[in-house]
DNA sequence: AGCAATTGCACAACCGGTTGCGCACCGGGG
DNA sequence: CCCCGGTGCGCAACCGGTTGTGCAATTGCT
């Protein structure tokens, strides 16, 4: 590796100078051909700064580490994208990590900020942390902005507008003619899966419908749970003409579970999920979701950590712009007079 | 943040001191109970040795990048999750990037290397890039262990057994009865996309049955390209009776577009791929697939890796142990009397 | 007691950058 | 001629560790 006294001794100066030049330091006196000379030999050397030496320099590792329950689904990759999007301009890099029950979970992600490995941290909440394990993964103090979850008493997050999506959704399906509505949630441990579940029972509320309780599961967000919920609800003698499944994979879950049980999709049972991913676009017949900002919201938390990093306030944002989406596919239709 | 000089000044000795009897130097000479002194005061203060400053020192970030095609796939999250298996242990971090076509994804690849965030790399091909783009983003002399693919000039690979799993899928389907076999694959500027198809070839061969061509695919491993290929085989006269989808996100479009041409599966038309992921496994019905050793082809990756940067060789390996493994589920029975 | 060997620790350089400051040299004005 | 200010550059400290080496104090031996 070429470093920085490589250049200046080619260049027959000295490393103050050379770094200057480099740098463009507008307040340094250099002559102006050695500034040329410098900025030749460097770019001829090859010379690339060294990031460790920056590192140490100014205490800071320009990069930022992504906690995810787990990587392997779809929401997690757009939100990746959208964080992207943000990081690989300003020259910052992203770890992508996991995290366990407290306290490894914790001792792991305190050690990435204490070892200076990252200079702060983008977390998504897992379904089965509740509160308090949540605030001891992320105690105060470290730089933190969490993402598509919420901690009441702590400011820097980034959500949805969770229970606008379940709106559009159920008014979807009530426009339909739909007046037997079942909801398939999240772990209510899980701050989002509330918003949305309270979204489902207000747009209910609002179009003088009830919500029946015995339609309501709220297992989970993954593909089994969708499926666990469908048999929870297939066991009783009344159902429901439509379900609001408040996730994709979910939904997915639930779809197949329906066509296991020969239920008719959508003839005898509408669904329609929240996000839309290549799954959903690619099962027979392709759900009908609600695109949630998935993207933006990675990215807007990831400008909002960047900006802490320099200093500036965290907050609490929920992403509206762009809208929900109503993305209509194969899943819902005007339910059949029985 | 407290640091060694902290530490140091806290028990009342120098920086060189503390450094020895924090790393246990077995040849440093240091009284007893000035060594206990050190341990407890470096305990009591939360003492975390600074990577940046390791880092700097040994010219070692601690961090190697895993460069894959789209993290949005789960064949990529099994894989890291055996890469996690051996990196963390060994304390040392992944972060995960992708790959641009040359030059922007080249410069970034070695920038990764050249600025010392990372020590290595291990590379997943992407399914456009043909050899020479390959070799182009990752110039010989980078420490790069390439994952699932191969470059053939180059060491340091980990592969699957591609012609094997492909051989247990087909011959799968040849026991069950089927003559008239299709076979949708990746696109042949893949080394494994081609060791697939040759694996199906050679099967058909080794049973005395031959390839059509126009039942043979190699559009692509994604959903998209699977149903493309249904879409293909569909408009011709006649028809294999089966299919094999050298990967199962294809396999998924495959099932799916299938269902929406009104084709039965597995009655008119049985299916297997290759991997099984969550989304393979909940369709209706789930799809028969060959489990491939992902997590092993990760983990193995990483300590050849990790042992390269200690100074050991690079080599090429397919990993067989464990061996491809079928399961079967609902989308393989014997061919229905037409 | 005298000398060598050993023990216990500190000093300082180094990794590769950034940056405050000082110094030499130059030209211009009184 | 002297002084002053500006210009162009180098010196050295610093970030937080590791490690070769030096030096005093203690110990051991005769």
């Amino acid at each position: 590796m070429v470093s920085l006294n490589d250049v200046a001794r080619a260049a027959g100066v000295s490393k103050s100078v050379a770094s200057r030049a480099l740098n463009g330091d507008v307040n340094a006196r250099i002559r102006e051909d050695t500034r040329t000379r410098i900025l030749e030999i460097a770019e001829q050397l090859g010379y690339v700064p060294n990031r460790r030496a920056i590192a140490l320099r100014f205490n800071r590792s320009g990069a930022i580490a992504l906690i995810v329950p787990d990587p392997n689904n779809h929401v997690f990759a757009e939100m990746l994208s959208g964080i992207q999007q943000v990081a690989t301009p300003a020259g910052i890099d992203v770890l992508i990590g996991t995290v366990d029950h407290a306290p490894e979970g914790r001792d792991a992600v305190q050690r990435l900020l204490k070892q200076g490995r990252v200079d702060g941290i983008l977390i998504q909440r897992r379904e089965d942390f509740d509160d308090n394990e949540l605030r001891e993964v992320v105690p105060e103090g470290i730089p933190t902005v969490f993402v598509n979850c919420r901690l009441d008493d702590r400011t820097g997050s980034v959500i949805l507008p969770d229970a606008e999506g379940v709106r559009i959704a159920t008014e979807h399906l009530i426009d339909l003619g739909h007046r037997d509505l079942g909801f398939i949630g999240g772990s209510p441990t899980h701050d989002t899966a509330v918003r949305r579940r309270i979204g489902f029972e207000e747009t209910l509320a609002s179009h003088g419908l009830a919500s029946r309780p015995e339609w309501v599961h709220e297992l989970g967000w993954e593909a089994p749970s969708g499926a666990a919920a469908v048999d929870a609800i297939l066991v009783r003698p009344d159902r429901p003409t439509a379900l609001v499944v408040a996730s994709v994979n979910a939904a997915v879950g639930a779809l197949s579970q329906l066509q296991r049980a020969q239920v008719k999709v959508p003839e005898e049972m509408s669904i329609v999920g929240i996000h839309t991913t290549w799954v959903s676009e690619t099962v027979f017949p392709a759900i009908t979701t609600v695109r949630m900002p998935l993207s933006k919201i990675g990215s807007t938390a990831a400008e909002m950590l960047l900006g802490h990093l320099d200093g500036e306030a965290l907050s609490n944002v929920t992403i509206d712009d762009p809208a929900p989406e109503l993305l209509v596919r194969g899943t819902s239709i005007a339910p059949t007079k029985a």
